[in-house]
DNA sequence: CGAGACTATGCATACGGTTGCATTTCTTTA
DNA sequence: TAAAGAAATGCAACCGTATGCATAGTCTCG
């Protein structure tokens, strides 16, 4: 149906041959010629056929980004809408298209991630999900694949000398917390997560202690909410089911903005007001919390930064194979304070 | 590198074509050379590779999903999110993989939509964008790759016969209204954009004017906002620049979610009291609107019927061909009441 | 002016599957 | 038991592109 090289080859009076190397510009080809059959390309709306392109070429430009199988439920955590977007974005930039895979198929037996990579349907993995198979990581480790880890990383000494782009998540948690240390708090609560399979939340905790240590202050445990979940409800029942902890304290570091958002909806219906009564610290930085009055302190996350440099890094490993070093790059990031601290 | 059916049938002592039809599950071949062949393969851990068999079936199984642009500028309106997450989900179910690809594509001059269905990366297109250039239009009527219009369809003659699967936005906004005005609402303003290149919002005008003639009341243009965008912030500033209109108004239909928690803070901000001193209805039925107190009256889009809908039709454009009728389905919203509105 | 070097092009094969047709093997039936 | 029919398998062409190698044409230079 579609038009093709050898097609081309009979309007320019040429080889197939001929004409496949004008058009991927080879220098066995003189300018005249080229500019020929480029121009016939152009007129006829030639596009190469991509599969005959990969098999021989075995190159898909077409990667895979792995998500977890609850992928669906953070798409109300906006911070996952925006990370993939943003993702789609570098790819764009870089000619590549984008197939989305979960680590877990729920409709067939066989896992997607096996077929897109024997398959050669794609060149490469991101991953952003930390809680693979051990079936799905034997297969990595063993498969020629280039893959690099995104936003964070299983904390799995199979994985020690794979490439990862993530966000310092304890640093993360330490300039918030000390952000409110700064400013005079003593009794500092938290909403973290224990049921979220990857470590983010541990390590965002684990700043948050930190920071206390650094700055000599005693920790109260009883101050650390774990309410299982890293959503708006969360947060919001973290406060709601808490209200005891929030006579006391003055500031709440909350682990994620949406739980943030969730905490502040309560704080609302307890009239305990933002920021004269408690200083409120999120973590991300998704739009949504430049929105609501005061407008939220928080963690800011190098999205673009995290997905370009990922990509790049994949696309280095794709074109050079997988000898060179492990790139382990950890973004830092910054905090942006705005009113739900007060100024 | 990967094993392919050649050696598979040097493994079993068979042809390499006996190899492939018992894969393909043929009738040809005897159940019991099947079983072993499909033993070995399980052993080697072979798949097909996806190029060679595109390049001779002349299916991906892939289609692509077109957005609009500004795509980006939606991921803060999580009602492209949540349909994004639901067309994912309808894709794996029919082991379709999705590629993403924007209506202009900023970096490159060539189109990826063209390089996509030429180069037959895709097997058919959905389309969830109504501004498409007159070249990319021209070319989709002219060539054979089968699509469907996905939540909304242009405005435009030449697109007359082509399938489409969207929600009845005039009949959503009829509903929200009617539901403000059989609770005896008789100031109703409305915020809607005239920005926003889709015609959603004409046609969820439109549906609050029906209502009003329906229930034999006058229409107030001046309660009419047009506040130039969708968003959060559009909602806000709705509120914020026409304060006026808010002393007389008892009720606001805010054209979707989005805009309607917006319109909320600015209330909040006034303090207009909702329900009390004004009711609220949303359009979309994200997720978001039920975590604000209080829960968003809203009109619901059946999103997850309208994707796996259109994934359906699309399956079928593609496996039996150009012809059979037109489908063109226009779904039913549904009005969710909660409190917005007092109870 | 002819040999050698270089440039530009064509020929043929490979990539890994699918499929029409030929061929072999096994049944069936007269 | 032999011929005919059916079932199972193999052979070979093909999908559209890339590329090593052979070849034809051009240029240079002694």
């Amino acid at each position: 149906m579609s038009i093709t090289t050898k097609d081309l080859a009979l309007l320019a009076g040429v080889s197939q041959s001929t004409v496949s190397r004008s058009l991927n510009d080879s220098p066995l080809i003189s300018q005249s010629t080229k500019d020929r059959i480029l121009k016939i390309a152009g007129e006829q709306g030639f596009e190469f056929n991509a599969s005959a392109r990969s098999l021989i070429t075995n190159r898909s430009n077409t990667i895979g980004i792995i998500y977890p199988n609850d992928f669906m439920d953070y798409s109300s955590n906006l911070y996952f809408s925006t990370f993939h977007g943003q993702l789609q974005k570098s790819l764009e930039k870089e000619n590549m298209d984008l197939i989305v895979a979960f680590a877990n198929n729920r409709f067939s037996d066989a896992s997607n991630i096996k077929k897109l990579i024997i398959g050669k349907k794609v060149d490469g993995l991101l991953i952003a999900c930390t809680t693979l198979s051990s079936d799905t990581k034997l297969f990595l480790k063993s498969s020629r694949i280039p893959y690099v880890f995104l936003h964070h990383y299983p904390d799995d000494p199979d994985f020690e000398g794979v490439d990862k782009v993530y966000t310092d998540h304890l640093r993360g948690g330490y300039l918030a917390t000390e952000h409110l240390l700064k400013r005079g708090h003593r009794k500092i609560a938290t909403i973290t997560t224990e049921e979220y399979e990857g470590q983010e939340y541990k390590l965002r905790t684990e700043g948050y202690r930190t920071a206390h240590h650094f700055y000599d202050r005693e920790i109260d445990e009883s101050l650390i909410i774990r309410e299982g979940g890293c959503y708006f409800q969360s947060g919001y029942d973290g406060v709601m089911n808490h209200r005891e902890i929030f006579r006391k304290a003055t500031a709440l570091f909350a682990q994620n903005d949406m739980v943030a958002l969730g905490a502040r909806e309560a704080f609302m219906e307890l009239s305990i007001r933002i920021p004269q009564d408690i200083a409120l610290v999120g973590f991300d930085d998704i739009e949504l919390s430049t929105y609501f009055k005061p407008r939220l302190t928080t963690v800011h996350q190098p999205l673009e930064q995290m997905t370009q440099l990922a990509c790049r890094h994949l696309l280095d490993r794709i074109n050079s194979g997988k000898s060179g070093i492990t790139k382990d790059v950890k973004l830092q990031p910054t905090l942006v304070i705005r009113e739900s601290c007060g100024s």
